[in-house]
DNA sequence: ATCATTATCTTTATCGCTATAGTTAGATTT
DNA sequence: AAATCTAACTATAGCGATAAAGATAATGAT
């Protein structure tokens, strides 16, 4: 590695010559300017990053925890904090809880030490079960700022980047509702994750709210294990002969469950009428194709970018925290009769 | 931040005898250790990153540099990766090139000034085509070194992960021969990335060998749009009405023809047999089953980190390059006949 | 009692960089 | 010609941590 004493000793001046040389300092003769810049260039001089860090005590660089970079979803998201920190000129480390609470700890702790600015991350479902907050807590109180996204921790005050679960979970049901379905069935494979409650009570109160449906919400818990998951699906559709509305709050198990209902000779969408969570494009592998409330996931990203940056970056040092909601769209396709 | 600076403050010792302490130096007394360490522990003191790395001229720290994130495969070795520097003690961090030659090179030059030890990645689609390697050598040369996963530039030397896609490529074909086909078509999404040109010409090779077979080889290019390649792949099963085997290079274009085949009336498997490659679980999205040839991408991402810490830590400092070729299987599901 | 030895700490230098505070020699002022 | 100024540098300190070298007092050896 090249350093600025590199670069001095072979032009024999000093070491801070250089450094205000390569940042045009008036102090500096335009000659020894030019002849410090061509050597620097010749021998393709960097900056030491870590150097200049340790001196600023700011590291341009974000910590991202991502709970499952195998769901899509959370890919997404993770696409769009690249592109955004990257506009903004910062890195990302990023590091994969794994839906365990010790490693999203562990994470924190190695981080919150003047390796990173700030962190983005989507609490872990096991945090999450627990109701663990001490760790967030802490790490906020040593002045590095969290901004959570999707999953967020309630009694813990930091910037938020939501999607409206509740409400899209509402307007997803009140289609199926009002194509005049009898009998609803919501499918969770969320376990209790917050995102999925809200989804839950969503559909619930668009049940209650409109009169002209009859019957009771229908919840069925089902495991999101995906050797499992087809057979599942299977059964319920199956057992409940007379369910005419589905309603799938991951992204997997819409697709799955157009694919079985034709298979099994129950027509999609005219005698079940199936509709779906998505944040990827397997709406395309089920025929007809699913019918999909889309999560913004790249924006959900770039709007936690954004909002941690803002903090970062602010003079004040006490903005108050926002919560900053994302719009989802609702995509009509095959699996639904409205078009 | 708490620094050793300040516990030395608080303690009304010198900095040097906290470090000390702190790592149970003989040359301190065992109860200034142990004040020394109580206080460290009350003021949660964690030592700086940064000043470590500078200091010790390493940072324990690997960037990775992905070529496309929502592509599941890359995902997946992600995972891998991430798993594997964890339990070894290094961090990552994660660059998304985005298939561009000039992203891939910004994170290259951004990073290779000391902020990581060395680099995992698979070069960009734009880096392949043009056949760029200079900033790769550049980087090498600067005495930071490389891993390259699946997709690699040949002429640069250093340590490579592979799959060994001809070979897979190979085996998959003569599952279709075998089971007596007589128009195997391969349908390639891949462009001319180079792990694709290597399963082309493994299914050209098993058409070649096995004499049974009298038909040409037959590879169709289309394009990786998920918005037209069902439509692509339909007009393909629809125009190439004698085709009774389909060989897909990706891991979505299987579980597609399949489920078009099936709704067009074309018999999966009895009268058209597909075999897919894949990375995912997204083959129980079609039915039948898709069948697979099946990358183990964690595998990938693990051997590529060992592989670059063995580097990292070895006491000689010029090992010769090694490539590694991780296995694959064929996992044969309702697609092909076989069972 | 004198010198060497320990035990236990402190000082200093260094990693690479920058900001602040010197230091020259030559030009300008009076 | 002495005093002042300015251009163009150099030296120093500090970010947080550590290793090597130095310091000091108490203990032990002879």
């Amino acid at each position: 590695m090249i350093t600025l004493k590199d670069l001095a000793a072979t032009l024999g001046v000093s070491v801070s010559t250089v450094s205000k040389a390569l940042k045009d300092s008036p102090e500096i003769s335009k000659d020894t300017i030019a002849r410090v810049k061509e050597i620097a260039k010749e021998l393709n001089y960097r900056p030491n990053t870590l150097a200049l860090s340790l001196k600023n005590r700011k590291t341009k660089t974000i910590g991202v925890i991502i709970p499952d970079i195998l769901n899509v979803f959370f890919a997404r998201i993770l696409y769009g904090i690249e592109q955004e920190s990257n506009a903004l000129g910062y890195n990302i480390i990023t590091c994969l809880s794994n839906e365990s609470f010790e490693k999203e700890n562990n994470s924190l702790n190695l981080l919150a030490n003047g390796s990173v600015d700030g962190f983005i991350m989507s609490v872990a479902q096991e945090t999450q079960t627990n109701g663990e907050v001490k760790h967030l807590k802490d790490t906020i109180n040593q002045d590095v700022p969290i901004v959570m996204f999707d999953r967020v921790a309630n009694d813990v005050d930091c910037d938020k980047v939501i999607i409206d679960d509740f409400n899209a979970a509402f307007r997803g049901t009140e289609i199926l509702i009002k194509e005049g379905r009898k009998k609803i069935i919501l499918v969770n494979t969320l376990g209790d994750l917050s995102v999925g409650k809200l989804r839950i009570l969503g559909y619930k109160k668009a049940l209650e709210k409109h009169e002209s449906y009859k019957g009771e919400p229908i919840v069925i818990d089902i495991e999101d294990d995906k050797a499992i998951l087809n057979d599942q699906l299977e059964s319920i559709i199956r057992e409940h002969k007379d369910m005419d509305g589905l309603f799938c709050i991951d992204n997997v198990s819409g697709v799955m469950s157009v694919n079985i209902a034709q298979r099994i000779g129950k027509k999609v969408p005219e005698e079940l009428s199936v509709i779906g969570f998505a944040s990827d494009d397997i709406s395309h592998l089920s025929h007809p194709h699913l019918s999909t409330i889309t999560q913004h996931a790249e924006e959900i990203g770039q709007q936690s970018v954004r909002m941690l940056v803002a903090r970062l970056e602010s003079k004040e040092k006490a903005i108050p925290t926002s919560t900053a909601t994302v719009d989802f769209t609702i995509e009509l396709r095959g699996s639904t009769l409205n078009k």
